[in-house]
DNA sequence: AAAGGCATGTGACGTGGTCACATAGTGGGT
DNA sequence: ACCCACTATGTGACCACGTCACATGCCTTT
């Protein structure tokens, strides 16, 4: 079975390419399954199929942070990282749902960015968004207020009826702060009228306000 | 003149490449130069020869927090994310001393990646190593305290003489706070005997003191 | 010596993170 | 229906940190 034709940013290389990815065997992993953890050295370059997997940082204290998702079509760059810096990396990768991933393995990965141009191409992108994304994290988690950042999240991750299924505890590591101040923050939006919430989902009432909470960085 | 065989780094490449790399012409900047900053269309790939860029985020209230320092040999990646991933930087480089700097063009740059192995080990290593450092940066600013951080950049960036010139202004933006917040830290530091102070000087005075504070992350 | 500009010290205040709880829904089992 | 563990949530106290508004002080220029 062939299944870089499926993927879009797959199906675009060249012939060889994808004739030398498609020897590799998808493989699939259930949800809440962990793809690395601090300290394992898978040294890979991986790609999603489908599904949806996080990657976090884990602090000392038992608090995480969300580094980044990982979307059908992209790379968890994370455990590529190690085939070319050389430090270990502290991040973990979990699915959140059931997903269904390649593992390149080192010689192919090397194989490939010499041979092909096009997975020069797609590995460097990865690289770049990635980095992007990072820096917009800093960027958010040094100079964003949590009430900012907890607006964005709830527009961003909402469904189309306005409903966000998160709850207190997932909010809190999405971006970067603690349970505690999630509640209190809910509560004044509310108190508002801005979103309504029980228990694992919040409503938005008005998004107007939202947004200008989100713009509000600092004022 | 050939430059590329007294840099580290590039005089292992192949002779193609260095050929190549021989028809750019270094450039000198004066320290306190901005390389670039938000919204710039630099589109190039950027290799220190001497000297010492710092690269910082911007916040919208004034204050900025070092991303990471460009060292000879390395490159400053930011200028290239642009080459890669589309969007918009926000962060400024700036020359802290005087600098010598190699700007390979958007079309030099992936011809070499097109045809030079080394070349493409370099760049990757440059991303991974940046990469790295990110993350390591994201961890200590959301899980170490002020403390550990200032402490930390005492030990890091003293002379041999145990003394680091540098103001409050700049230990703040160069661990992501406040001044006042340095300006309170070292006096509590100072009062513990750990250090002492004087207007754009700090001596250390007990190594292991300050050791024991970057390891105590958080207790 | 006077003046202006840095670097630094300080108090007040609001936000955010941590700890130690108290409550309250929820899903199994019996 | 009831009990029980488990998870999600609410709350108060407290400390660390960021911000604002200043007050000094020190150093260079004129």
């Amino acid at each position: 079975m062939s299944w870089t034709e499926h993927t879009h940013e797959i199906a675009n290389l060249d012939a060889p390419a994808r004739a030398l990815l498609d020897t590799l065997a998808p493989m699939d992993v259930p949800e809440g399954a962990v793809l690395f953890c601090p300290g394992e050295a898978v040294m890979g370059y991986v790609v999603m199929l489908s599904g949806q997997v996080d990657v976090n940082l884990i602090g000392p204290n038992g608090r995480d942070i969300l580094l980044y998702r990982v979307a059908p079509g992209q790379s968890c760059i994370q455990s590529t990282l190690g085939l070319l810096g050389g430090d270990d990396y502290t991040a973990e990768a979990m699915a959140e749902t059931p997903a269904r991933l390649v593992l390149i393995p080192r010689d192919v990965f090397f194989a490939l960015l010499d041979s092909s141009p096009g997975f020069r191409r797609l590995v460097f992108g990865a690289f770049a968004e990635r980095m992007q994304s990072m820096m917009q994290l800093i960027e958010n988690v040094s100079f964003m207020s949590v009430e900012a950042r907890l607006a964005a999240l709830i527009l961003d991750r909402c469904g189309p009826d306005g409903c966000l299924h998160m709850t207190q505890a997932e909010m809190a590591t999405a971006i970067g702060t603690a349970r505690e101040v999630i509640s209190r923050r809910l509560d004044k939006m509310a108190h508002a009228g801005s979103v309504a919430h029980e228990r694992g989902v919040v409503t938005i009432l008005d998004r107007k306000a939202l947004n200008a909470i989100v713009s509000g960085t600092a004022f």
